[in-house]
DNA sequence: AAATATCTTCTACATATGTAGAATAACTAT
DNA sequence: ATAGTTATTCTACATATGTAGAAGATATTT
């Protein structure tokens, strides 16, 4: 999970996620009920969308008949990873006490950031 | 620190950061010379970014004969507190669980993600 | 086969972003 | 005052992004 990955511009970015919450490989259909009320499209900028992500590299597009299939060639893991180093790099140059500066002061309860605490624990066995 | 900022696009980002790491008010060159070298770019394109920044409330401008002295009218520290959290939701989906796998695999060394918790723990006092 | 319904691709356009030359304003030295 | 120097603002343009109607392709129904 070395690799540097682009970022997505918001509206593509809403079209993956609702990509990665469906199973492989998704039709239009249910990529569209993934995506959340507040983010509705017209049915044609979702399809713009998706052939965007498909210029970039980031869905693959099977013809099935009358419509589509789409795979993520980009696992939801590895973008999250990239971009979290990405944040760390670029917003935090690279300091972990700005990060927990950052991350103490963004709104988060204090149940959040100790659970965060304890997972970054765990994962550090 | 509750107020929603929006994400600078990378240009502006450099330049911001570069502003936030002068002394209160900083002039062109003095922000200039905090800019990166592998992020050079040319000297009207900089005062452009700055006036865009200017346009977007980032910054505060005042003209001192000659030149202009810039301040910041956001701080680094709201701004990156914004920021963690819009990655905590927008990225994360909230999701504490999904925030700390995603920098456990983000290439960060066992020693930076110790270093994170400790911090962590500390400002949970 | 023709009409209809459904899905995608084309085309389009406004605004945002990255980048920088041209033009202008303001000091400074003569 | 004038020319030269230096700083900023205007203008410009290519590419990116958000959004969606028009047109085309394909399947389904009668």
């Amino acid at each position: 999970m070395e690799k540097h990955i682009r970022r997505l511009p918001d509206a593509e970015l809403t079209v993956m996620q609702a990509v990665w919450a469906c199973e492989v490989p998704a039709t239009r259909g249910e990529i569209q009920q993934k995506i959340p009320a507040d983010h509705t499209m017209a049915l044609t900028t979702l399809l713009t969308l998706l052939t965007r992500l498909a210029d970039k590299g980031f869905l693959a597009v099977e013809k099935q008949g009358r419509g589509n299939s789409y795979t993520p060639l980009i696992s939801r893991e590895d973008y999250l990873s990239s971009q979290s180093r990405s944040f760390v790099d670029r917003l935090c140059g690279g300091s972990m006490s700005v990060l927990a500066s950052a991350l103490c002061n963004s709104g988060l309860s204090k149940e959040e950031l100790a659970q965060l605490r304890q997972l970054l624990e765990e994962g550090e066995l």
